[in-house]
DNA sequence: TCATTCTATAGTAAATTAGTATATAATGTT
DNA sequence: AACATTATATACTAATTTACTATAGAATGA
């Protein structure tokens, strides 16, 4: 199993912007230093983020990234589904012609009732949700 | 994300063996048939899975191999956590000396918290609870 | 104009996954 | 006792994915 680093890294970061979303743009360098994330892999995921609309980028001095939402309207559903690309167990589900035991497979329903539970979890946790819990623990 | 064709092949062999609990040792062979799975991918998923008392084999002539408790017994969880080696979406929850952010790290109690939702979901269905579904379907 | 910040593209090494091959051991049947 | 039939054990390999790095370029505020 195991949720690749792409999502774990990620919503790290989301976290660390989220922490910071009154104080303007932050440095990817900064959050590769609190995080212990290298740039490289970092700028790697903002790619898809600002994709999705979840970062938004300002270049030059002072520039830096920032969330594209507020931490309240960004579920960590949203960061893993955007990393991962999609929040499945099975590829079969999404294109049932994959496979074409599809139709007699007595698992494919497993896998979709799975992977749905899965994605209510994910989206059901906001970025300010993480922030607040931590604060109150 | 994806379950690996490991947990997927296993429990479809699972589910074939339990279709025929009550039909004497069944013949890898012909599991592989039915399921389209080759037998040496198959002998590789029965080792741990007998390790576990989930399968129990016979050899020579008439042998094979059938379910070590009876259907109702044996759940999807109990499968991908032996074939999958737990079900864990970080692995610092397990050994949380792996990582040394782990005391002030925002994400891991959300990983946590979703490894244990999915468990708790994987263990709420039976092989039977499966079968059932299939017959009424 | 220049330092600073992000952006784009491409490359690579390690790990994991999925699958195969070969040889061996047990057992029921004849 | 011999033999066909079934499982078992060990080891290997190819393909894919993951995680990460390198290099060059483009925008922008001071």
């Amino acid at each position: 199993m195991n949720l690749s680093t792409r999502s774990r890294y990620g919503t790290r970061m989301m976290l660390d912007l989220a922490q910071r979303f009154d104080e303007g743009p932050v440095k990817i360098g900064d959050i590769a230093k609190r995080q212990e994330i290298s740039v490289k892999y970092l700028e790697q995921l903002i790619i898809p983020l600002k994709k999705a609309n979840f970062i938004k980028s300002i270049r030059g001095p002072k520039g830096g990234h920032l969330l594209g939402k507020s931490p309240e309207n960004i579920t960590i559903g949203d960061i893993v589904n955007v990393l991962e690309g999609g929040i499945n167990f099975a590829s079969c589900i999404e294109s049932s012609d994959e496979c074409n035991r599809s139709n007699h497979c007595l698992t494919k329903g497993i896998w979709q009732e799975i992977s749905q539970t899965m994605q209510d979890k994910l989206n059901s946790i906001t970025l300010l949700n993480v922030i607040e819990r931590d604060k109150t623990a």
